[in-house]
DNA sequence: GTTTTTCTGGAACGAACGGTCCGGAATGGC
DNA sequence: GCCATTCCGGACCGTTCGTTCCAGAAAAAC
């Protein structure tokens, strides 16, 4: 019926979200993202509206590509919570020190940078924190019913805290990328499960 | 010798502060600065340089107006260490959920905005972050001596654990000020003093 | 083959950007 | 009074911003 649409929306979309990751969205120019795309702007206007909708659907993606996969690979370890929970630790603190990477979360950027002034923005960062926090929550559950944490413990809470704590480490480790600090604050809060 | 300045030099700085801190360093144009310091380009470029050396500045005075006395006020409360770092947490999630304080921490959001980018910015927020630990550590090295805290523990770690916490605390609040979730983090944070 | 519809590259849009420049105003020294 | 110096408002600079527009290309429908 009409002429087929020439790249990937998918990876067009991910695309877009690295070059927001990278260097933020008043940073990232509409240039910079037809560049990283592949498309021109044109494509880029018909197929996401704005930059500012191109933002929230690099979002989402960030969650499906990203977060999802890092915090389930992490959670379904087999073994104690603390490893899991651990493991989430570990991963971020690789990620900064040995891959060298200086993005920090994406959501706690776009938090940090739009959330004051942008309620839409707010929202949807608050969704994806959310996220995180009810699988960190579903796996702190299945925990205290295998008895590997206390019963007295408030385990949503446990959660909220663990959730905060990721990315109190990817905001100081984006200033300062000293494997030993992050270790530091790393062991102290993984402590807190006990 | 020569005309003297009309403005005062640390009030303008001090404008300026709030207007980076309030909408990020991108968001704040020229205009706006100008606008909010209640002073021409001339004399901005004249007396400051740059936009970036401003924010460079600006940085400096919220450690000095912002972040000391607010670190002091809380750490020097007579009593309990656990009362004293509480009351940094207290503080801040008051500022978020009863001031409506949606703008976090300027250390942190210059750290998710630019450190990534500009090797400089990220060089002043790790020292500002790194002059909040010393603040709290020597606050615990203090109640390790006084024996409130086990002497068994490592204070340097538990200051950057607290350092990063706050972090946490705030991008979080900015996204969901949620005054029960931020007492949840705060009070687990709280815990691992014990 | 023609029509219809959608997608494409690239030019063009006005507005806003960070930064500079200049003529005049305001002071202290003489 | 006059000079030297510094500061000021505001016009102005070229560039870049996000967005729109348009003519043509590509496919499906008939």
């Amino acid at each position: 019926m009409a002429r087929p649409r020439e790249f990937d929306q998918d990876e067009a979309i991910e695309k877009a979200m690295h070059a927001f990751w990278a260097h933020g969205y008043e940073a990232t120019s509409l240039d910079d993202l037809c560049h990283a795309m592949g498309i021109g702007r044109s494509s880029l206007y018909h197929s996401f509206g704005s930059k500012r909708e191109l933002l929230f659907a690099a979002l989402d993606k960030y969650d499906e590509i990203n977060v999802k996969p890092y915090i389930q690979r992490a959670l379904d370890r087999p073994g104690d919570v603390r490893d899991a929970i651990g493991a989430l630790f570990e991963i971020a603190i690789e990620r900064i020190i040995d891959n060298g990477d200086r993005r920090g979360c994406f959501l706690g950027n776009c938090a940090a940078e739009l959330a004051s002034d942008d309620p839409e923005a707010a929202k949807r960062v608050a969704a994806g924190l959310a996220r995180i926090e009810t699988r960190i929550y579903r796996r702190l559950i299945k925990a205290q019913e295998d008895g590997e944490i206390s019963a007295d413990k408030d385990v949503r809470a446990l959660a909220r805290f663990v959730t905060s704590s990721l990315q109190g480490l990817r905001i100081f480790g984006k200033a300062q990328a000293n494997r030993a600090a992050l270790k530091d604050i790393a062991k102290t809060a993984l402590a807190c499960l006990d």
